[in-house]
DNA sequence: TTTAAATACTTGTATATACAAATGTGTGTT
DNA sequence: AACACACATTTGTATATACAAGTATTTAAA
């Protein structure tokens, strides 16, 4: 379906806003049905994209900055994001010994066993999308995201 | 920059989750960019959409279903987003005398005065982004978002 | 002509997010 | 050692969003 028909535009629109428009409407359309797919599990699209970090640090402990500058949308408030996270037992947070500003979150076993549960549905969710591409389109489309985001000021 | 180093992944990503981080992440940057635009406005970027919406009517009265479906994100709280746009004069707000269910929603001289404002500023906002790409880039790129979020069920 | 159901919108409430200010800790200079 | 400054994180507060429940109006059926 056309951008036109989705926002049913009645004033005709150029190139520009229509990638615009485009990209948003696209990204909300796979956010939400992420979110869709999280809420059986009581789990925030952005408490995922965390618990995701810290697997990803294979045993070494993440502080608060590390986590921020590795999530896609860089809200200021990780530390309530954790806070929720602790509540459910998905991680620990510990001062840090070496420098006691900084903190140290690892994920906990029940976080880990979390994750793999939702693996397989996390796949099934990216492949409700990347199914209608071949993988030369998928290797395009990222080409094409990359060129487009990056101003040359 | 590619998206791994973006968000310092060390973990390989597959192509599946590579295209859907992309995606998030670009709008991100241009959502981010856009609200930074309409700051100094003190506008939102759904109140900016809401009152395109409503000067692409013409003249014609909008209800509050009438937006909604052509907003780009579909939060439910149109009420309140009007609330403010009326707090600050740019629409007007009336009980539609064939339905009194519905709302009479109109952009006032105020609000259109604020658009034409915008215009080349959102402009140049969306060249920021598309001045990097080819008109044949543009147009792959669209398409390739459009075939991306349609789900065939 | 009551009654039930559907429609359009609003309100309440809980949670999330944004951003500035505050807190505590470490580093370097005099 | 005392000071200013930088860094890492937390907290306060205001605003935004999500979602269910509530209100008012219209439509349609019994």
């Amino acid at each position: 379906m056309k951008i036109e028909e989705i926002i049913k535009s009645n004033v005709s629109l150029d190139d520009a806003k229509r990638v615009i428009l485009n990209l948003m409407y696209t990204q909300n359309v796979v956010a939400e049905k992420f979110y869709e797919t999280l809420k059986p599990f009581e789990l925030s699209g952005e408490q995922y994209n965390v618990l995701r970090i810290l697997r990803g640090q294979k045993g070494n402990p993440a502080n608060m900055c590390v986590i921020q500058e590795r999530m896609i949308t860089k809200n200021s408030n990780t530390t309530r994001l954790i806070d929720k996270l602790l509540l459910k037992g998905l991680v620990t947070r510990n001062v840090c010994p070496e420098n006691r500003r900084k903190m140290e979150i690892f994920i906990t076993e029940k976080g880990l066993d979390l994750l793999k549960e939702l693996d397989p549905i996390v796949v099934e969710h990216e492949q409700l999308f990347t199914q209608n591409l071949t993988s030369e389109e998928i290797q395009n489309l990222i080409q094409l995201l990359e060129k487009f985001r990056t101003i040359n000021n």
